[in-house]
DNA sequence: GCAGGCGTTGAGCAG
DNA sequence: CCTGCTCAACGCCTG
């Protein structure tokens, strides 16, 4: 993880122990492996009871059974509560029948047969606590304060002011920002996308909600009330329909150890993704010369944080769409740089993203031409993430090397050397794929590990290899989905420079490309 | 069992 | 500028 994901760690421990001083106790951060310093722990302070919250995430469970086994022996009580979640999990999954519901609407429909989700415990105050008393020794902040940055090993030279502050104080002003909002346009439905939308947000919340500053129970029935009062109707579920999403993705993971790979995953189409670390990377770095997707990626390694229609463009563009490599790849990119990163949410986006589970509609590509010229008609999101093409006249911003040579000079960005190339002729690239994925899915039998619904833990850890395509793909360098630098200036030069790379521009060039790998140009239309 | 509708937020074009 | 239509494809759910 990125420096500044620990930052906002340190950040909400920091305002938790604040909080906890309030109430004349104290936060103790004990350093270590929780299977070993805890047990040490319950016996140097004579540990009766534990309670802690559930971790619904394979990772955690493990380290909980063990934790839990271990108060066993000694005697100690138990109380788990489940609260990172709305629902206990496995009240979902039983009222279906024993299975995570694996569509989006299935589980709606699902989670309107169950009662509301318990309601947010309420703060502890002075007075509930006034029968307890924590010792604390002088040593306290040595011992069991907060770390710094410094501390876990950190360089904090370089560190950009925050964009984020982590803890539960600003969970909450945040909220109420967002309620206000919501209060304010009163339309509750799909927010509108607007250029300042992309751009991080005073009512965010999302990475409280993956650090646990914010409890989604709050969250969900501080909308719902203010639905009611505004309305004066019965709120329809769609109302909660982020949290929900998130909801939906920790329910399928919950029961799954290989959720976050493809292999061994029963849930996930065995895709034979490219290997290319070289496009990984320029994808990673923010270099696929495609200002679009690099000033998005820019963004996510600034500020870690990105809109979620942006997170669609880079996650399209890297896996179904252009690049063609595995959401694997994609999914730890964003695992190291995004703040709000829930395992399961994670994983479960990369796979819905990529058309390996989830969603199946994988005709639909996203253009990075177009996209973004749709949700960033004038540039101000590019010229503020890549300033080297600020002077660029917006006619060009999306696609600068459409842009005639004197302009590039008077706007002091020469594309090939002050800004890259594109990487890849998407116009080329994209048919492929989809032509690439019709073959997977039209053999789907042959392309997922096992049936779905026979799936139990741990029977089906050892996975199954990628089965092979069942006509041969394209060699890596007869196509173009994995350009190199001498095939992007062969592309370039036979460009036609005044016309769109995005759309029709390629075709001939398309059609050739089509013919050599697939030989069946006329299916393809013209 | 089968036909029809739909899918968190497409692209491309006509008007 | 916007709206609305068509395209293409597949699994899953509903009636």
């Amino acid at each position: 993880m990125d420096a500044f994901i620990f930052r906002f760690l340190l950040q909400c421990l920091e305002d938790l122990d604040q909080s906890l001083r309030k109430v004349n106790s104290r936060l103790f951060v004990i350093r270590g492996q929780p299977a070993d310093v805890l047990p040490k722990c319950f016996k140097e302070w004579g540990t009766t009871c534990l309670t802690f919250e559930e971790d619904p995430e394979p990772f955690g469970r493990v380290r909980d059974q063990n934790i839990m086994a271990q108060c066993k022996e000694l005697n100690i009580d138990v109380s788990v509560k489940s609260s990172h979640t709305l629902y206990k999990l496995d009240v979902i999954i039983d009222k279906n029948g024993g299975k995570a519901p694996l569509t989006y609407r299935h589980f709606l429909n699902v989670v309107s047969y169950l009662d509301p989700p318990p309601q947010p415990e309420p703060t502890i105050s002075l007075d509930f606590m006034k029968n307890s008393y924590t010792p604390v020794n002088i040593n306290h902040d040595d011992k069991y304060g907060v770390p710094s940055l410094e501390e876990l090993g950190f360089d904090t030279d370089n560190l950009r002011d925050p964009c984020w502050r982590g803890g539960e104080m600003e969970a909450l002003a945040r909220l109420e920002r967002h309620l206000e909002r919501k209060a304010y346009v009163a339309t509750f439905g799909r927010p509108k996308m607007t250029p300042q939308s992309l751009m991080a947000s005073q009512t965010g919340v999302s990475p409280y909600l993956r650090f646990g500053c914010l409890s989604p129970r709050l969250f969900y029935y501080q909308l719902d009330d203010l639905y009611r009062k505004i309305k004066n109707a019965e709120p329809p579920l769609s109302l909660h329909g982020q949290v929900l999403w998130r909801e939906f993705f920790y329910c399928a993971a919950t029961k799954n150890p290989n959720f976050d790979r493809m292999v061994g995953n029963p849930i996930c189409v065995q895709i034979p993704w490219d290997k290319n670390s070289k496009a990984l990377a320029k994808w990673a770095n923010a270099k696929t010369g495609f200002p679009w997707i690099d000033a998005i990626m820019t963004q996510l390694r600034e500020e870690g944080w990105i809109h979620h229609i942006a997170r669609h463009a880079v996650a399209c563009f890297l896996t179904r769409g252009d690049l063609w490599i595995s959401w694997e790849e994609g999914m730890k990119v964003f695992e190291e740089l995004l703040l709000d990163t829930d395992w399961s949410v994670n994983a479960g986006m990369w796979m819905w993203l990529s058309c390996s589970s989830f969603f199946q509609q994988f005709i639909h590509c996203y253009c990075p031409v177009r996209f973004g010229r749709k949700a960033d008609p004038n540039g101000d999101f590019i010229r503020k993430y890549l300033p080297v093409l600020k002077m660029l006249p917006t006619q060009y911003i999306h696609e600068p090397w459409m842009a005639p040579e004197a302009v590039q000079k008077a706007s002091k960005c020469i594309i090939g050397k002050d800004y890259p190339m594109p990487m890849i002729n998407h116009a080329v690239a994209y048919r492929i794929n989809i032509e690439r994925m019709k073959q997977v899915y039209r053999s789907l039998p042959k392309y997922r590990p096992t049936d779905i619904h026979s799936f139990v833990q741990g029977t089906n850890n050892a996975g199954t290899p990628a089965p092979q395509m069942p006509i041969p793909l394209p060699e890596p360098d007869a196509n173009f989905t994995t350009l190199d630098d001498s095939m992007i200036n062969t592309a370039a030069a036979n460009m036609d420079m005044n016309c769109d790379l995005s759309t029709k521009s390629l075709h001939d060039l398309l059609e050739s490309a089509i013919n050599d790998t697939f030989g069946t140009v006329g299916t393809l239309g013209s």
